[in-house]
DNA sequence: CGCACCCCCTGCCGGC
DNA sequence: TGCCGGCAGGGGGTGC
Protein backbone atom coordinates (compact mmCIF):
# COMPACT_ATOMS: atom_id res chain seq x y z
CA UNK A 1 0.00 0.00 0.00
CA UNK A 2 1.95 2.78 1.12
CA UNK A 3 4.27 4.76 -1.50
CA UNK A 4 6.47 7.61 -0.78
CA UNK A 5 3.71 9.87 -0.24
CA UNK A 6 2.12 7.94 2.50
CA UNK A 7 5.44 6.95 3.83
CA UNK A 8 6.47 10.91 3.47
CA UNK A 9 2.82 11.85 5.40
CA UNK A 10 3.18 9.73 7.75
CA UNK A 11 7.27 10.93 9.13
CA UNK A 12 6.19 14.43 8.33
CA UNK A 13 3.26 13.68 11.52
CA UNK A 14 5.42 11.78 13.74
CA UNK A 15 8.93 12.98 13.54
CA UNK A 16 7.78 16.31 15.78
CA UNK A 17 6.03 14.07 18.37
CA UNK A 18 8.73 11.23 18.80
CA UNK A 19 11.71 13.46 18.76
CA UNK A 20 13.39 13.20 21.92
CA UNK A 21 11.47 10.84 23.28
CA UNK A 22 12.78 7.81 25.40
CA UNK A 23 11.44 4.01 24.29
CA UNK A 24 10.26 3.01 28.39
CA UNK A 25 9.10 -0.68 26.85
CA UNK A 26 8.65 -2.68 23.63
CA UNK A 27 6.34 -5.35 23.35
CA UNK A 28 6.51 -8.26 20.41
CA UNK A 29 3.37 -9.86 20.32
CA UNK A 30 4.49 -11.31 16.87
CA UNK A 31 7.92 -11.36 15.28
CA UNK A 32 7.08 -13.33 12.47
CA UNK A 33 6.78 -10.03 10.03
CA UNK A 34 8.59 -10.65 5.94
CA UNK A 35 11.97 -10.98 8.06
CA UNK A 36 11.24 -12.50 11.69
CA UNK A 37 12.54 -10.09 14.35
CA UNK A 38 15.63 -10.29 15.90
CA UNK A 39 15.77 -12.17 19.20
CA UNK A 40 17.30 -8.77 20.28
CA UNK A 41 14.95 -6.76 18.83
CA UNK A 42 13.33 -5.23 21.95
CA UNK A 43 16.39 -5.01 24.34
CA UNK A 44 18.25 -3.20 21.09
CA UNK A 45 14.95 -0.59 20.95
CA UNK A 46 14.12 -0.11 24.87
CA UNK A 47 15.74 2.20 26.37
CA UNK A 48 17.08 4.51 23.62
CA UNK A 49 15.84 8.11 22.64
CA UNK A 50 14.88 8.84 19.28
CA UNK A 51 16.25 11.53 16.95
CA UNK A 52 14.68 12.77 14.06
CA UNK A 53 12.68 10.09 12.23
CA UNK A 54 13.07 10.33 8.37
CA UNK A 55 12.34 8.54 4.96
CA UNK A 56 14.64 7.32 2.60
CA UNK A 57 12.31 5.63 -0.61
CA UNK A 58 9.50 3.77 1.50
CA UNK A 59 11.48 3.07 4.58
CA UNK A 60 11.79 5.26 7.39
CA UNK A 61 14.18 5.44 9.48
CA UNK A 62 14.69 7.05 13.08
CA UNK A 63 18.17 7.35 14.63
CA UNK A 64 18.72 6.59 18.17
CA UNK A 65 21.05 8.17 20.52
CA UNK A 66 23.69 4.94 20.22
CA UNK A 67 24.19 5.56 16.95
CA UNK A 68 22.42 2.38 15.58
CA UNK A 69 18.62 3.25 12.97
CA UNK A 70 15.49 1.79 13.87
CA UNK A 71 14.30 0.76 10.30
CA UNK A 72 10.73 0.60 9.68
CA UNK A 73 9.05 -0.23 6.47
CA UNK A 74 4.91 -0.93 5.72
CA UNK A 75 5.15 -3.32 3.13
CA UNK A 76 1.95 -3.75 1.47
CA UNK A 77 -0.65 -3.19 5.07
CA UNK A 78 1.81 -2.01 7.86
CA UNK A 79 0.43 0.92 9.65
CA UNK A 80 2.48 2.75 12.36
CA UNK A 81 0.11 4.86 14.83
CA UNK A 82 0.71 7.22 17.24
CA UNK A 83 -2.19 7.11 20.49
CA UNK A 84 -2.20 7.59 23.68
CA UNK A 85 -1.54 5.84 26.99
CA UNK A 86 -2.28 1.69 26.69
CA UNK A 87 -4.48 2.06 23.56
CA UNK A 88 -6.98 -1.67 23.55
CA UNK A 89 -4.56 -4.01 21.52
CA UNK A 90 -6.56 -4.75 18.09
CA UNK A 91 -5.96 -7.58 16.34
CA UNK A 92 -2.34 -7.84 14.05
CA UNK A 93 -0.88 -5.43 16.52
CA UNK A 94 2.56 -6.69 16.24
CA UNK A 95 5.25 -4.31 18.19
CA UNK A 96 3.85 -1.91 20.62
CA UNK A 97 6.50 0.58 22.04
CA UNK A 98 5.57 2.46 25.08
CA UNK A 99 7.18 6.06 25.19
CA UNK A 100 8.30 8.38 29.03
CA UNK A 101 5.24 11.02 27.43
CA UNK A 102 3.14 7.94 28.28
CA UNK A 103 1.52 7.64 24.80
CA UNK A 104 2.05 4.59 22.74
CA UNK A 105 3.46 3.46 19.05
CA UNK A 106 2.01 0.82 17.49
CA UNK A 107 3.13 -1.06 14.42
CA UNK A 108 -0.07 -3.16 12.80
CA UNK A 109 0.89 -5.23 9.81
CA UNK A 110 -2.35 -7.66 8.79
CA UNK A 111 -0.31 -9.37 5.91
CA UNK A 112 3.20 -8.74 7.28
CA UNK A 113 5.06 -8.17 4.55
CA UNK A 114 6.42 -5.03 6.42
CA UNK A 115 10.13 -5.38 8.21
CA UNK A 116 11.13 -3.44 11.26
CA UNK A 117 14.73 -3.64 12.27
CA UNK A 118 17.97 -2.29 14.30
CA UNK A 119 20.87 -1.56 11.78
CA UNK A 120 24.36 -0.70 12.99
CA UNK A 121 25.79 2.19 12.29
CA UNK A 122 27.03 2.68 8.96
CA UNK A 123 23.94 -0.07 7.26
CA UNK A 124 21.88 2.53 6.07
CA UNK A 125 22.87 3.44 2.68
CA UNK A 126 22.80 -0.61 2.06
CA UNK A 127 19.04 -1.06 2.37
CA UNK A 128 17.69 1.54 -0.70
CA UNK A 129 20.81 0.81 -2.80
CA UNK A 130 22.36 2.91 -5.18
CA UNK A 131 19.74 4.96 -6.53
CA UNK A 132 18.26 8.13 -5.74
CA UNK A 133 15.60 9.03 -3.58
CA UNK A 134 12.62 9.89 -6.33
CA UNK A 135 12.01 13.57 -4.45
CA UNK A 136 15.76 13.89 -4.07
CA UNK A 137 17.24 17.21 -6.55
CA UNK A 138 20.11 14.51 -7.76
CA UNK A 139 17.07 12.60 -10.02
CA UNK A 140 17.01 14.97 -12.90
CA UNK A 141 16.07 14.68 -16.42
CA UNK A 142 19.67 14.10 -17.05
CA UNK A 143 19.91 11.87 -14.84
CA UNK A 144 17.23 9.72 -16.19
CA UNK A 145 17.95 9.59 -19.76
CA UNK A 146 21.62 8.39 -18.60
CA UNK A 147 20.13 5.91 -16.49
CA UNK A 148 17.94 4.53 -19.21
CA UNK A 149 20.60 3.94 -21.65
CA UNK A 150 21.25 0.74 -23.13
CA UNK A 151 18.06 -0.85 -20.81
CA UNK A 152 16.25 -3.18 -22.37
CA UNK A 153 13.41 -3.12 -19.53
CA UNK A 154 9.89 -1.15 -19.74
CA UNK A 155 10.04 2.71 -18.14
CA UNK A 156 7.81 1.23 -15.75
CA UNK A 157 10.19 -1.34 -14.61
CA UNK A 158 12.78 1.01 -14.69
CA UNK A 159 10.58 3.45 -12.53
CA UNK A 160 9.39 0.57 -10.17
CA UNK A 161 13.21 -0.52 -9.34
CA UNK A 162 13.90 0.63 -5.61
CA UNK A 163 17.32 0.34 -6.29
CA UNK A 164 17.14 2.93 -9.39
CA UNK A 165 14.54 5.33 -8.01
CA UNK A 166 13.56 4.84 -4.34
CA UNK A 167 9.70 5.25 -3.33
CA UNK A 168 7.76 5.02 -6.40
CA UNK A 169 4.95 1.87 -6.30
CA UNK A 170 2.15 1.03 -8.33
CA UNK A 171 -0.14 3.42 -7.94
CA UNK A 172 2.09 6.26 -8.72
CA UNK A 173 3.95 4.84 -11.42
CA UNK A 174 0.70 4.80 -13.70
CA UNK A 175 -0.41 8.08 -12.48
CA UNK A 176 3.08 10.03 -13.51
CA UNK A 177 3.31 8.16 -17.18
CA UNK A 178 -0.44 9.12 -17.81
CA UNK A 179 0.86 13.04 -17.01
CA UNK A 180 3.98 12.51 -18.96
CA UNK A 181 2.08 10.94 -21.72
CA UNK A 182 4.66 7.81 -21.55
CA UNK A 183 3.04 4.15 -22.31
CA UNK A 184 4.13 2.31 -19.04
CA UNK A 185 5.63 -0.59 -21.71
CA UNK A 186 7.98 1.78 -23.51
CA UNK A 187 11.68 0.63 -23.76
CA UNK A 188 13.61 3.08 -21.47
CA UNK A 189 16.29 3.06 -23.69
CA UNK A 190 14.11 4.96 -26.55
CA UNK A 191 12.78 7.35 -24.17
CA UNK A 192 13.76 10.75 -25.78
CA UNK A 193 15.22 13.80 -23.38
CA UNK A 194 12.06 15.25 -23.96
CA UNK A 195 10.35 12.38 -22.46
CA UNK A 196 12.69 12.17 -19.51
CA UNK A 197 12.06 15.78 -18.61
CA UNK A 198 8.22 15.09 -18.72
CA UNK A 199 7.89 11.83 -16.57
CA UNK A 200 10.53 14.08 -13.75
CA UNK A 201 8.32 17.08 -13.96
CA UNK A 202 5.14 14.68 -13.50
CA UNK A 203 6.86 12.68 -10.89
CA UNK A 204 7.51 15.86 -8.86
CA UNK A 205 3.90 17.42 -9.28
CA UNK A 206 2.21 14.01 -8.69
CA UNK A 207 4.33 13.02 -5.75
CA UNK A 208 4.11 16.38 -4.37
CA UNK A 209 0.38 16.75 -5.01
CA UNK A 210 -0.17 13.45 -3.35
CA UNK A 211 1.52 13.94 -0.29
CA UNK A 212 -0.26 17.67 0.04
CA UNK A 213 -3.22 15.21 0.18
CA UNK A 214 -2.02 13.26 2.75
CA UNK A 215 -1.37 10.40 0.23
CA UNK A 216 -3.77 7.86 -1.59
CA UNK A 217 -6.26 5.63 0.67
CA UNK A 218 -7.49 2.86 -1.12
CA UNK A 219 -8.23 0.49 1.39
CA UNK A 220 -6.55 0.81 4.50
CA UNK A 221 -4.10 3.37 4.71
CA UNK A 222 -3.93 5.55 7.81
CA UNK A 223 -1.50 7.97 8.19
CA UNK A 224 0.44 8.20 12.01
CA UNK A 225 -2.32 9.44 13.53
CA UNK A 226 -5.13 7.25 12.27
CA UNK A 227 -6.27 9.87 9.49
CA UNK A 228 -6.99 8.88 5.75
CA UNK A 229 -5.69 10.40 2.71
CA UNK A 230 -7.46 12.07 0.00
CA UNK A 231 -5.69 11.80 -2.79
CA UNK A 232 -7.15 8.65 -4.44
CA UNK A 233 -9.95 10.80 -5.64
CA UNK A 234 -7.24 12.46 -7.54
CA UNK A 235 -6.18 9.65 -9.60
CA UNK A 236 -6.67 9.88 -13.34
CA UNK A 237 -5.65 6.34 -14.38
CA UNK A 238 -5.12 4.28 -11.29
CA UNK A 239 -8.14 1.30 -11.02
CA UNK A 240 -9.66 3.33 -13.82
CA UNK A 241 -9.93 0.45 -16.52
CA UNK A 242 -12.60 0.61 -19.01
CA UNK A 243 -13.30 4.15 -17.46
CA UNK A 244 -13.57 7.01 -19.62
CA UNK A 245 -10.40 9.32 -19.34
CA UNK A 246 -10.48 12.34 -18.06
CA UNK A 247 -8.55 14.02 -20.87
CA UNK A 248 -9.53 12.38 -23.96
CA UNK A 249 -13.12 10.57 -22.77
CA UNK A 250 -11.88 7.63 -24.32
CA UNK A 251 -11.67 4.19 -22.13
CA UNK A 252 -8.61 3.40 -19.73
CA UNK A 253 -6.54 0.51 -20.67
CA UNK A 254 -5.62 -2.02 -17.95
CA UNK A 255 -2.92 -4.42 -18.30
CA UNK A 256 -0.45 -6.61 -16.88
CA UNK A 257 3.28 -5.00 -16.59
CA UNK A 258 6.03 -6.48 -14.67
CA UNK A 259 3.63 -8.63 -13.11
CA UNK A 260 1.50 -5.78 -12.01
CA UNK A 261 -1.42 -4.39 -12.43
CA UNK A 262 -1.10 -1.32 -15.04
CA UNK A 263 -3.22 1.23 -16.24
CA UNK A 264 -3.12 3.86 -19.50
CA UNK A 265 -4.68 5.34 -21.59
CA UNK A 266 -3.72 4.32 -25.11
CA UNK A 267 -4.35 8.06 -26.70
CA UNK A 268 -2.80 10.34 -24.34
CA UNK A 269 -0.15 8.21 -24.06
CA UNK A 270 2.85 7.38 -26.77
C1' DC B 1 20.13 -8.90 -18.08
C1' DG B 2 15.20 -9.12 -17.89
C1' DC B 3 11.33 -11.38 -16.78
C1' DA B 4 7.96 -14.95 -15.65
C1' DC B 5 6.83 -17.29 -11.81
C1' DC B 6 7.07 -18.63 -7.13
C1' DC B 7 6.90 -17.36 -2.21
C1' DC B 8 5.72 -14.66 2.15
C1' DC B 9 0.21 -13.46 4.55
C1' DT B 10 -4.59 -11.78 5.48
C1' DG B 11 -8.73 -9.64 3.83
C1' DC B 12 -12.07 -8.35 0.62
C1' DC B 13 -14.91 -8.66 -3.38
C1' DG B 14 -17.39 -10.65 -7.17
C1' DG B 15 -19.27 -14.69 -9.22
C1' DC B 16 -21.75 -18.71 -8.79
C1' DT C 1 -26.33 -17.01 2.24
C1' DG C 2 -21.92 -19.27 1.69
C1' DC C 3 -17.96 -20.82 -0.49
C1' DC C 4 -14.08 -20.12 -3.65
C1' DG C 5 -10.92 -18.03 -6.75
C1' DG C 6 -8.61 -13.93 -7.77
C1' DC C 7 -6.52 -9.94 -6.52
C1' DA C 8 -4.32 -6.25 -3.45
C1' DG C 9 -0.32 -0.36 -2.42
C1' DG C 10 5.89 -4.62 -1.49
C1' DG C 11 9.88 -7.23 -1.99
C1' DG C 12 12.91 -11.24 -2.52
C1' DG C 13 14.39 -15.57 -4.65
C1' DT C 14 15.00 -18.92 -8.55
C1' DG C 15 15.50 -20.45 -13.04
C1' DC C 16 15.18 -19.77 -17.98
Amino acid sequence: MPELPEVETIVRGLAPALDGRIVREVVVREPRLRVTLASDFATRLGGRRLGTMRRLGKYMLTPLDDGRVWLVHLGMTGRLTLAGARPLPLVHDHVVLRLDDQRTLTYNDPRRFGRLDVLEPGAVPGVVGPGVDALDDALSAAWLFARSRKRRTSVKALLMDQRQVAGLGNIYVSELLFRAGVRPRRRAALLTRDECTRIVEAMRAVLGEAIGRGGSSISDYRDGFDQAGSFQDEHLVYDRAGEPCRRCGGPIKGVVVVGRSTFYCPRCQR
